[in-house]
DNA sequence: GTTGAGCGTT
C-alpha cells in the first residue's frame, strides 16, 4: 500500500514502474519511498503482500512520473543495500494486468485495444490462465512451503491421514491452491453410490456383535 | 518467529 491512495492503483499512466527485487520481509513502503524519491517524483510505491498473513513477499514496486529519473533511480540505488541486503532496481516487464512494459512504461493497456467497446476484451482467456497459473507458482517462497511441510510432517505422524481434511482451515484459505478447472457452480452434487449407507443401523451394529461372540466362542470350542 | 526466485493492489 502507498500513501497515496488505499484504493487501489492510482494514475498509472504515463508512469514508468521499477520492480525491486531482495529487499527485506520487513522494509515497508515508508522504508523505501524516501530513498526513491531523492531521485525523481515517485507516483506511487507499492509492496505486494501475501493474501492471507498480509507479510511482505520481498519485492516491491516504485513509479516514477518521469523515465529518466526512474532511470537514474536504477543506477543509484541497484545494489544498495537496505537494511542488511543488496536490493536490485530494474524497469519492470510486466504491467499490474500483465501488460506488455517497455522500460517500465505501460505500452498498451488492454482495454485501448478495442476502441470504446463495451463488451470483454476477446483474449484475456489464455492470458489470465498464463497469469494465474504464474501466481500458483509463486503464491509462495519454496521454502516457506518446505517449513509448513516440516510442521505438517511433524503433526502427522500421530494423526491419521484425513486428519487435515477434516480440520482443514474452513472457507476461503485455499482459494489459491484448489485447481483452476474447478467449476464455480457446482450444479450437480458428486454422486455417491446408493448401495451403501454410510454407517450401519443399531441394529445391525446389535446383530453384528451377536455373530462375533458366536464366532468367537464357536472358534474357541474347535481350537 | 521462519523464507529468498520473482513482476503488482480497492
Amino acid at each position: 500500500m502507498s500513501h497515496f491512495g488505499r484504493a487501489g492503483p492510482p494514475d498509472i499512466t504515463d508512469t514508468y514502474s521499477l520492480l525491486v527485487l531482495n529487499i527485506t520481509f520487513r522494509t515497508t513502503a515508508d522504508d523505501l519511498f524516501p530513498l526513491f524519491d531523492k531521485y525523481g517524483k515517485v507516483v506511487d510505491v507499492f509492496i505486494p503482500r501475501d493474501r492471507r498473513t498480509g507479510d511482505s513477499r520481498g519485492f516491491a514496486f516504485v513509479r516514477y512520473k518521469y523515465a529518466d529519473e526512474a532511470q537514474k533511480a536504477v543506477e543509484k540505488l541497484d545494489g544498495r543495500v537496505v537494511d542488511g541486503r543488496e536490493m536490485m532496481v530494474q524497469f519492470a516487464k510486466y504491467g499490474p494486468n500483465a501488460e506488455r512494459i517497455h522500460k517500465g512504461r505501460i505500452l498498451e493497456p488492454v482495454e485501448k485495444l478495442k476502441g470504446g467497446s463495451r463488451s470483454r476484451s476477446p483474449r484475456p482467456s489464455s492470458r489470465y490462465r498464463d497469469e494465474y497459473r504464474g501466481y500458483r507458482r509463486r503464491s509462495r517462497s519454496r521454502s516457506r512451503d518446505r517449513y509448513h511441510g516440516r510442521r505438517y510432517r511433524s503433526r502427522t505422524r500421530s494423526r491419521s491421514p484425513d486428519y487435515h481434511k477434516k480440520h482443514r482451515r474452513g472457507r476461503y484459505d485455499d482459494d489459491d491452491e484448489r485447481s483452476p478447472s474447478r467449476s464455480p457452480v457446482r450444479s450437480t452434487p458428486p454422486r455417491r453410490t446408493p448401495s451403501r449407507s454410510p454407517s450401519p443401523k443399531p441394529d445391525l451394529m446389535v446383530l453384528r456383535s451377536q455373530l462375533d461372540g458366536f464366532f468367537n466362542s464357536f472358534a474357541g470350542a474347535y481350537c
